[in-house]
DNA sequence: ACGGTTATTGAGCAAGTGCTCAATCGTGTC
DNA sequence: GACACGATTGAGCACTTGCTCAATAACCGT
C-alpha cells in the first residue's frame, strides 16, 4: 500500500494525513477526533474549524481507496500479467488490512452519508477494474470466458469471502491457500463449455 | 429465522431474550446494557448481577447462530433437496440480516474473547455443514466433485462475498442474481474435468 | 417471627465521544 | 502602530457507554 498522499506542511492536510495513518494502523476504532488532532500535532478545535468529523473520516477513507485502486489494475494493456499481479498480491498483509477497512466502511456507510458517497464511488471503481481486465483478456484471446462481467463479479465476491475467512479469528486458511482457491475458481470459469 | 429460544419467564432468561431481539432488530449498535435492561423490563443493575456484558452479548449471539445452523442443513439425508434449499434460502431477508450480524461478530471477535470462542465454534459448524452435504452428494453420485471440501470452502466464501455485495450501500445485485451466481459457481465446480 | 441469602433497583461514577466557544496568536493591510 | 481577520487553542459541555454499590424487596428455612 503506497503513501496515499504526498507529505504536506499545512495543518489542514496534516489532519487528513493523520486520519489516514490512524485508519491504516488501527481501523475505525482507532480514529477519534482527539487521536487525529494529537497525531497531527494540533489543537482539538482545529479539526472542526476545517472539517466536520464525518466529512474528514470519509475523505481520508476515499483517499486510501483511490491510491489502492490506482495501483491494483495498473497495467491493463497486458491482461495476463495484470491478472497474475492481481492474484499474487490479492492476500498480502497490506491487502488484508485494506480489506478490513473496506469492511468497516461497509457498515459505516449504512448510517453515514459522506461514507456512503465515497463507498459508492470506490465500489464502482473496484468492480469495473476487474471486469475490464477480464474483458480485455477475453477480447485478446488470452482466455475464454462466456461472460466476463459475470465472472468478474463472482471472482470479486469470492475474493471478498476468502479475505473474510483469512481475517476471521477462526484460522481456516492461510494466504497461499486463499490465492490458490481464487486461481482455481478462475480456471473453472475459463474451462467451462460456452453456453 | 426461527425463535432462537422458547419464551422464558425468569428475568435471567428474559435478559438473554431481550439481547437476541435487539441484536436481530438493530445489530450490535442497538445492543447496549441500557437498551437490553429496558427491553427486558428490568433494572440496569440486574444485568451485572447475572452476567458480564461481553459474556451476555456473546451468549445471545451464539444462541442465534445455533438456531440458524440447526435449520440450515437440516435434511442432510437427501443432499439434492438440501442443497436446493440452501440455494433457495441463501439470500432471503432473514439470511441477510443474519449475515450482517455475522459480519459484526467477525470484527468484535478480534477484541472480545467471549465472542471469539463463540465465533470459532459457529464458524466450524457452518463450514462442516456445507462440506458434509457436498461430500454426501458426491458419494451418492448426485453430482461429481473433484474435491468436495475445497468446493465447500469456495462456495461458502462466494456466499459471503455475494451477501456482502447484497448488503453494501452500492446496490449492485438483487437477491435473485446473487442466488443465480451461487448456482452457476456450483455448476462450474461440477462440470469441471477431474484432475 | 426471625435471620440470612438472594434478587432487584437506580442514582451515580469514570471513561470516552464529537463538538463549542471565548480567548489568544500570527500575519498582512492601510 | 493600529486594525482586521483568519488560524489556533484547550477547557469544558452534552451525551453515551459499561459498571458499581449501598439500599431495599422478596423469598426461604428454622
Amino acid at each position: 500500500m503506497p503513501d496515499p498522499v504526498p507529505p504536506a506542511t499545512d495543518r489542514q492536510s496534516r489532519l487528513v494525513e493523520a486520519t489516514i495513518e490512524l485508519l491504516l494502523e488501527g481501523g475505525l476504532r482507532a480514529v477519534t477526533t482527539r487521536a487525529v488532532t494529537q497525531r497531527a500535532g494540533v489543537g482539538t478545535g482545529l479539526l472542526n474549524h476545517y472539517f466536520r468529523w464525518p466529512e474528514l473520516r470519509a475523505l481520508a477513507w476515499a483517499q486510501i481507496f483511490e491510491a489502492v485502486a490506482r495501483d491494483q489494475f495498473a497495467q491493463a494493456d497486458d491482461p495476463e500479467a495484470a491478472l497474475e499481479r492481481y492474484f499474487a498480491t490479492a492476500f498480502t498483509p497490506d491487502a488484508r488490512r485494506f480489506w478490513h477497512l473496506w469492511l468497516e466502511a461497509t457498515e459505516l456507510a449504512a448510517s453515514d452519508d459522506f461514507m456512503q458517497a465515497a463507498f459508492r464511488k470506490a465500489s464502482a471503481q473496484a468492480r469495473t477494474g476487474l471486469a475490464d481486465l477480464l474483458a480485455a483478456g477475453a477480447a485478446q484471446g488470452v482466455w475464454r470466458l462466456a461472460d466476463p462481467q459475470a465472472t468478474a463479479l463472482r471472482l470479486g465476491a469470492l475474493y471478498d469471502g476468502l479475505a473474510g475467512l483469512l481475517l476471521s479469528p477462526a484460522q481456516i486458511l492461510d494466504a497461499d491457500q486463499a490465492e490458490a482457491h481464487l486461481r482455481k475458481a478462475f480456471a473453472l470459469e475459463c474451462e467451462a463449455p460456452t453456453g
